[in-house]
DNA sequence: TGTACATCAGTGAACGCGCGTTCACTGATGTAC
DNA sequence: TGTACATCAGTGAACGCGCGTTCACTGATGTAC
């Protein structure tokens, strides 16, 4: 692809570092997972095969390494959104958005990260991730609303969110749903809602819960 | 794995193309899409892999014949827990808890025909899917559960209980959830509450609208 | 200031692997005469 | 009743493919003397 590269300065190496992932990102977005291959990755660099091996012991960590990648932005922008919200349910609510916005913006990502294999590493995000939602129930829970247990409660969020990511990624993008904010917007309210009315009265839904809820 | 395998009678040769998808299907639930060879299938029947092609033109189409057995057994077991249950409402989470459980038991075939290739007929199944919950939706409706519309319900529906399965099916199974029904019954009953109010109610979650519904 | 040397960022060719798939062939079996 | 033949369910060996990975090598560059 990129053909005209010149040989990093002498203590530079690290630099292809960089711009190896900065390629596997790139390749991510374009074709998916499986178009993320050391030969591509070194192609698009304008370099042989074997120079990703000075930098990357196997392929395993190089999809590692933009995985951590994945997972920072992921991070970042959910803590972005909820700053300065002062109703802890509202900010709850925006970081699912920003969550399930993240999805749609970067489907191969989020899949590869949510897909991808196991390693400890990826298990300690997963983690986090799950720990960060939590933090935000506890948020509301110190404000006064009604919840049994905020672990429980956090995993109905992660897989509230995650099912609209995935259920959106899937569709072909031009033909469902016709507004994707929209969606977004539903989804998030509606993994919200779900979660900590769950969370407040462990019941299964019935004709008169549900109608006196609305 | 079998070896001794005798071969068909002259009209039988169809009898194999049946073993190979109950293979396949084995193959699906013991090691997961990557075991899914058209080679594995073929030594695993007792039979050499050109074989194979006496009965499917392409692996593309062995997979897909095993996708199509996999929505079926899907459909059958929604439609089966909802026989007979007046309430609507109850009718639909108990839907979502079958769906919900189907996914659990069968967490490869699950993800083949979720995140597998869209050919034409699974793109129909899906739709079929999607039907089969709006149509839930709609019962619910004629018994005057108050819904905007019941299409984006479904899809949140959707959303929500695809949501749970991937969740638990990420998860090494012995760790986490303690309680897997627990679980099922808790994702079932948030998805549908969600839903439902945010049907109902077309608003973002706010600290007042939470506390009011617990 | 010149030169030998170690270091370092790469190259080029090749390896083995498992995969889907193809092709020419075989051997049993029902059927027509 | 016997025999030639078409049919059909397979076999066995091989193909090309792209992949991750290895190995011996190269050529520029900073550094020690």
């Amino acid at each position: 692809m990129t053909g005209s590269r010149v040989r990093a300065a002498k203590g530079q190496g690290g630099l292809l570092r960089e711009q190896l992932l900065d390629i596997a990102g790139q390749l991510l977005e374009d074709g998916g997972a499986e178009a993320l291959t050391i030969r591509a990755v070194a192609t698009s660099a304008g370099v042989t095969p074997p120079a990703v091996y000075l930098h990357f012991a196997s392929k395993r960590e190089l999809v590692h390494a933009t995985c951590l990648r994945v997972w920072s932005s992921l991070f970042t922008e959910m803590e972005a959104v909820s700053q300065g919200v002062r109703d802890p349910v509202t900010a709850l609510y925006e970081t699912c958005v920003a969550y399930i916005a993240f999805g749609l913006r970067h489907p191969a990502q989020y899949r590869l990260v949510m897909d991808g294999e196991a390693t400890e590493a990826s298990r300690q995000n997963e983690d986090a991730c799950f720990r960060y939602f939590r933090d935000k129930v506890a948020a509301c829970v110190d404000a006064g609303v009604p919840v049994e247990s905020p672990t429980e409660t956090a995993r109905l969020l992660c897989s509230g969110v995650h099912g609209a990511v995935c259920l959106l990624i899937h569709q072909e993008r031009d033909v469902w749903p016709p507004d994707t904010a929209r969606y977004a917007d539903r989804a998030a309210s509606s993994t919200v809602h779900g979660a900590l009315l769950t969370a407040a009265h462990a019941v299964q839904p019935s004709m008169s819960t549900v109608i006196r809820s609305g």
